[in-house]
DNA sequence: ATTATAATTTAGGCAAATCTAAAAATTTGT
DNA sequence: ACAAATTTTTAGATTTGCCTAAATTATAAT
């Protein structure tokens, strides 16, 4: 069994190196690219092999030269204690503090890295234990574990199929503000009515209301498909 | 006037350098010495004196070698910026996440770190505008204006003055865990029976029970004296 | 299969924030 | 007032985390 015997002592930048290689390891099931880490966090990939290495030192990476990277055991345990509290407080920004959910990100990325386990413990017993974040991502629990809700992109699913809006692909501020200038939530029902063969456009039913949305929305929207359809 | 335009650009250890100073310049009225930062921070004076060059840099502190130093008025407010912040997080964790006030510290200073306007002022909403922390320290308004509540040590008090404890001066958690396991806390009405000669120790009657404090709890709890005696 | 291209690593350097050891300035004691 | 003690600063080194430029390894193309 792990101890996690360096859990306090991780930097803040080993921390987000974690946290990416861990959010870069989700997509693929393969290694992780020092160039994907580089692009992601916005720095240079002779830096991200003078932190794989240190992460390597503390057995939080399996690492060998050129060969890409991915997160050992403990590596991931790390990252799920990371991303529990990233979201958690996103749902605090939202629910107690009355930030939009474009709003949260930043701050959450700050939050993310104080260090105290009755503080996050404590706070996720004030917002009731949610499951969910603002933009619709599992929370981790205390052990680390959680499960992927059963959600599909609504460019993926067949004319016809409705659904509850359950949460956002792509998270970002401007994304986040495009939805709600258009009336697009989370806990909407949506339907699709049509898709338009030429671009690939969508006319859907939304909570009762027309509209036309592109396919790039369509497939940062993830819907949960109403049982018995 | 200042824009604050360094605000969001100060590291994590020029604000605990700018906070140290402001607190060790209330005492005296003079000049802070590098040797006193260097005690209070753990850390050596020559660290001290590289750092006090670079908020010299920033306008932050007055420094003239082998003066001492004192904060500019920029200085002032960011101090004043950085305890608001500490004092909140305090509130929050006490009054939200049922923390008690000898946990608080140590998960503040971390937070006091945090860089968001919105956070803190919809903090401050969140708490009803809290004036005090746990400890009975006042907290700065968003444009760093407070006021010194009028309180006064118990030790500094005559015989049979009585009023509200209102705060304490060490808020060490050795400090204040044994004033919990003795039932001294913020609120209780406490008066001063006798003064022994012999070693400055108080007969005091503290919510109706009777007890008796050296002199050294007596100086580092402060009350308010009630009205009329 | 060999070359061209792309990805990754190494080498060497820089800034922040710290340290130790030694030098310089100030303060104190008589 | 002058030597001794104390305080403060300088000089030079270390660690973290980043950089650029050059070298190395892997991958793709013909």
């Amino acid at each position: 069994m792990y101890f996690c015997v360096n859990k306090y002592l991780m930097t803040r930048s080993e921390e987000n190196y974690i946290k990416t290689i861990f959010h870069l390891g989700r997509k693929g099931t393969q290694e992780v690219a020092t160039n994907a880490i580089a692009e992601l966090m916005e720095t240079k990939p002779s830096s991200v092999t003078d932190m794989i290495k240190r992460l390597s030192e503390k057995d939080l990476v399996n690492y060998k030269r050129y060969q890409g990277v991915s997160l050992t055991a403990l590596g991931n345990k790390t990252a799920l204690g990371i991303i529990r509290k990233h979201r958690l407080w996103e749902v605090f920004l939202v629910e107690k503090l009355d930030f939009s959910w474009d709003e949260v990100h930043e701050v959450a990325e700050q939050l993310e890295h104080i260090k105290s386990d009755k503080l996050i413990d404590s706070l996720d017993r004030l917002l009731a234990y949610p499951k969910f974040d603002p933009h619709g991502d599992p929370i981790p629990d205390k052990n680390g574990g959680f499960k992927e809700r059963d959600r599909e992109l609504l460019s993926e699913v067949p004319i016809n199929t409705g659904g509850v809006c359950v949460g956002v692909k792509d998270s970002s501020a401007t994304f986040l503000k495009f939805l709600d200038k258009n009336g697009i939530a989370l806990g909407n029902q949506i339907k699709v009515m049509e898709i338009e063969e030429f671009d690939g456009s969508l006319n859907i039913e939304i909570d009762g209301r027309k509209m036309q949305i592109s396919h790039v929305i369509a497939s940062n929207l993830y819907i949960k498909a109403n049982d018995g359809i």
